[in-house]
DNA sequence: CAGTAATTTCAGTAATTACTGAAACTACAG
DNA sequence: CTGTAGTTTCAGTAATTACTGAAATTACTG
């Protein structure tokens, strides 16, 4: 791990040390950051001598963070190698980072949860814990909704409904001529 | 494991499973699993017979689970055990769990990149990525700010946003009303 | 098509994380 | 106090996950 600026030293290694916490390992974590702050994109062998890996540690890593859409492939003119770099927008990283967690972390559940719910129960205890599984695979169906329509928003929407989103206790105050609205799709 | 509902079962197995994507483990999973859907609370004990787990074990699980805020310890009159259950709203635990994982998952971060943010930057190197940690900064900012208000309205509200939410893109139709509000706090 | 540069795969190993049983602790009851 | 029921701690071990180097594969180049 040669020759690389403190500041940006410590952010890799931060990424590193958190990757657990966010379902990623360290290595994951440390490439990530390392192409996020790069200037240009870097190819493998670039990758293992900057941050001190193996080749083939490195080559894994690059395709898990390819399997999140978190990094992107790319190619220099007359040069073999492949090079990578992190998309540029970092809202644009934000929106695939929902859409993978949603799709690892939520999806899955909410598949045994509705399965679950197709299911006959006879007895009080489990009749109870059908009524759980219930109340959970709705609350995960509107997560699962909001998330999709976030999804689907203008970049120019996004973007109103982030900066003045920390307003959203105000837009409430709005509620009666909202609640019209919610009431054209009857819920 | 003994004698528990296959529906429950496999929802106890699940939750065990998706643990380790949840950054819980699997025994933490399947504890709150069984507690989420049993009608009553459970005592340690009764937790390690109904899944097969040490005693020891359970104890340090259930910790890791208050330290979530994610189980409550009860006592029943007459009897010294102590004993577990979820919260019944399921609201609730999404909250507390948005909570939580945005204190652990991303507070340490924006530490991290305030702190790095106050460093002078020198050679262009630098500069490019002081500027790539200031937007990423911005935006956990906005993502953490968001979630500060969410966790501050009423229940009622909460719902009303729950319940209309997936039609978010409606509600930027009225951009323009809304458009006043977010400038009163000049941004 | 032979040679080479680049990447990927994978079996073996290292490192980390999870789990257990035994011992220590806590708090109450007689 | 002493005994007992309940809980926690912790050192040792099991299980899982991460990483490596060597070999295999891929895809160009001359």
């Amino acid at each position: 791990m040669n020759t690389l600026d403190p500041m940006v030293q410590a952010f890799i290694l931060h990424f590193g040390e958190m990757g657990s916490r966010w379902g990623i390992n360290r290595t994951v974590g440390q490439i990530y950051a390392l192409l996020y702050v790069s200037e240009d994109p870097l190819n493998a062998e670039q990758i293992s001598e900057r941050l001190g890996l193996s080749r083939s540690n490195v080559s894994m890593s690059l395709k898990e963070l390819q399997s999140w859409r978190l990094v992107q492939l790319q190619h220099l003119p007359g040069d073999r190698k492949d090079y990578f770099a992190t998309p540029d927008d970092v809202l644009d990283i934000a929106l695939t980072l929902l859409e993978e967690r949603r799709k690892r972390e939520l999806d899955p559940t909410l598949t045994l949860l509705r399965q679950s719910l197709l299911e006959e129960a006879s007895t009080g205890e489990q009749k109870h814990a059908q009524k759980k599984l219930q109340e959970m695979c709705a609350l995960m169906e509107q997560v699962s909704d909001w998330s999709d329509d976030l999804l689907k928003l203008s970049r120019s929407d996004l973007e109103l409904l982030l900066r003045f989103g920390n307003k959203v206790p105000r837009l409430l105050e709005m509620k009666d001529k909202i609640a019209v609205l919610g009431k054209k799709k009857g819920n």
